[in-house]
DNA sequence: GTCTATATGATGATAGAC
DNA sequence: GTCTATCATCATATAGAC
């Protein structure tokens, strides 16, 4: 019997890449089989390893389109306090659209484009403002610990929403079952809180560090 | 032929929580599965189950015990902002010692009870010291996105230490082949320097907000 | 409480047909 | 460039002997 064959490649690498990012968000790694991709793109298993080496290389490629998605141009026009402030949310963003891949997002740009794109704008506005190259690195790594730590998963939802597993034994926490009924509230303050106070905190140190040269 | 069996229990809880860390902790969670547990464990996979009802028991075990090394004795005692530093750096000590289990960790505390005897450790300290419930919580996340974030992996470790990956392409990275030799200065100089503003900006708010009250 | 044996099914990757 | 077929390996979990 003749193996079907389309005409038209079925495959491409974009579409594999689409196709697994989904799997990822709504799944977890765990749940990111070749097979399972396969199945979903409408192919078998093997057909995937004439678009990628092996199944590290697709998911490199999820992280890569994930982090193109962060803009970067508010770098170069305005101040620097400001262009941070507004990266750090689209960077948020991106990341907390895919929880499950911030573990492998964080572990730093590696070889990969956008990353290093995203590494290379952030580390160039900061010494073009006049910051010194080590409060530069130090003030990028800051900021990306803070919101690749945002984006890892909720806050409001780690607490369990049944009030009788704080009574008696956590008596602080008592309110805490009302978390999740907010979560997104108390997730966006968290991270807005934190934020403001970074850049706030940055800009005193601009004036002492750079002005005061 | 007799099966060997042991006149004293080979197995504990505590045991395999400890050697399923050490998994954790030099190999990754894809390492750690039960036929590799009970390897390291001088027993059979099936043994496991004697102690645990499932693997997913085992992890969270695994995951408290990395909490409950959080020392949380700061509270209660003098300055909330001291403690809050203080408690900042224990905690992201246990949690780099062991970032393979950081993600999990950063779900929440769940029914874990280490988990939950911290949160409100920090919470209540937060409050007596006269802060708004509504700050209390946003101060308590924003600074667990710091930590996590920043145990999550290093910075600088990410960045390649071959010079010719950002010749040309990423002119602003040029010097980053050299993170990779000081990596540690620049994870730690990154933490401190983002906690400590972090900190001076909540007690800069704390004026604001509790003193003017 | 640990053992042997086994059920049951998934995994990443390759060879070679078409 | 996708297919079938298959390899070698791994997984979690249960039943019942001792």
């Amino acid at each position: 019997m003749p193996v079907a064959r389309p005409r038209q490649p079925v495959l491409s690498r974009q579409r594999i890449v689409e196709v697994a990012t989904a799997i990822l968000d709504k799944e977890g790694l765990d749940a990111l089989s070749t097979r399972r991709l396969a199945q979903e793109l409408g192919v078998r298993a093997p057909s995937l390893y004439n678009h990628f080496a092996t199944k590290d290389a697709i998911l490199d490629a999820v992280a890569d389109a994930i982090i193109a998605q962060v803009d970067l141009r508010m770098f170069g026009k305005g101040e620097w306090a400001v262009a941070l402030t507004e990266w750090a949310r689209t960077y948020r963003r991106a990341l907390a659209a895919h929880p499950n891949a911030v573990p492998f997002l964080a572990h730093g740009p590696a070889l990969r484009p956008a990353a290093l794109a995203l590494a290379d704008a952030v580390y160039g506005a900061l010494v073009e403002a006049g910051w010194p190259p080590s409060y530069a690195t130090r003030i990028g790594a800051a900021m990306r610990y803070f919101v690749a730590g945002s984006s890892l998963g909720s806050f409001a939802l780690g607490f369990p929403d049944d009030p009788s597993v704080y009574a008696q034994r956590y008596p602080n926490l008592r309110d805490a079952h009302r978390l999740r009924g907010r979560h997104r509230q108390v997730d966006d303050g968290a991270f807005e809180l934190g934020l403001a106070t970074l850049v706030r905190g940055f800009e005193t140190l601009y004036a002492q560090v750079v002005d005061a040269r």
